[in-house]
DNA sequence: TATAATCCGACAATTCCTATCGGAAATATC
DNA sequence: GATATTTCCGATAGGAATTGTCGGATTATA
């Protein structure tokens, strides 16, 4: 329904490409960046929100990089996206709502218990699907196409 | 979780505005935009889009202006909502993957299935709220919020 | 005919997203 | 300790999307 950023798109790929050497050590942004096809500047901004979100473990220095806080059946997509957003929640204004009529914060108050069940929507799917849920697909996709191509 | 648009938010406030005078006849943008203060200019636009949309009927000329289609109980949410996006459905690149390779491709349909059914779990709320809905909870809040005042 | 309203395309202003850059801080390795 | 490597952090540019404005064409009423 309403658009999903493409940082949310590289977030997933990154933990996905950490999930799968889950336990080989840190791996450099700069090789996931690689691997996945990001822009590695901008990837190194979504892992560093990654690491504030908890999402991610980083480790600086010669022979460091990035490592998932807890095994790819912990962590969930709604914990990737979440971390992105900084949990600053920014859609409804509460603050800001100085000049606004008592009208306006009545309207206000009227859509926000939609938007938050919508939210709580989103957040239950998100909620179910993990890394590893992910890896398991993606496992699936490539058994079930491989023979395709062989007709 | 994704961003609400203020166009969507706009086009509930005008189509509830419509909601709350429905049965008496056509109500013009110009009104709609000075009651619920959205600039004059950007209302048209966005009652054009509910229009292509089924949501409202228009009638032109003196004396015009914009009806509900249907009674406010049959309105929901998620009308409003995919009439403004004119259905585009433009999230998942199905079209302008020429330059990918074979994994880009494989990775979209990795995560095309959870979007969808992301998608589906906000599709599902929006139903479920219409505008006699929204108009119902209006007059609740007024009722429970009035009494406050006089203590 | 005059007036009032929607319709439609163009476009300006603003905000948000994406991406890049330079350098600082930290760490391993030699 | 010196060096190389890597994350960290702030600034900022480019572009796209959103938000908003405008002029005039079209349609209908009176």
């Amino acid at each position: 329904m309403f658009k999903i950023p493409l940082k949310v798109r590289y977030a997933i790929f990154a933990t996905l490409d950490l999930a799968l050497r889950y336990g080989e050590g840190p791996i450099q942004a700069k090789v996931i960046a690689r691997r996945q096809s990001i822009p590695a500047r901008f990837l190194e901004q979504v892992l560093h929100a990654l690491k504030q979100g908890g999402v991610v473990e980083s480790l600086r220095g010669s022979q460091g990089g990035y490592v998932l806080r807890r095994p790819p059946s912990q962590v969930s997509l709604v914990s990737i996206v979440e971390a992105l957003n900084g949990s600053a929640e920014s859609n409804v204004p509460d603050a800001g709502m100085n000049g606004h009529s008592l009208r306006a914060i009545q309207q206000e108050s009227l859509l926000s218990t939609t938007w938050e069940r919508v939210r709580q929507a989103e957040r239950e799917v998100l909620q179910s699907v993990t890394l590893e849920t992910l890896i398991e697909q993606h496992r699936q996709i490539e058994q079930t196409r491989a023979p395709m191509y062989h007709i």
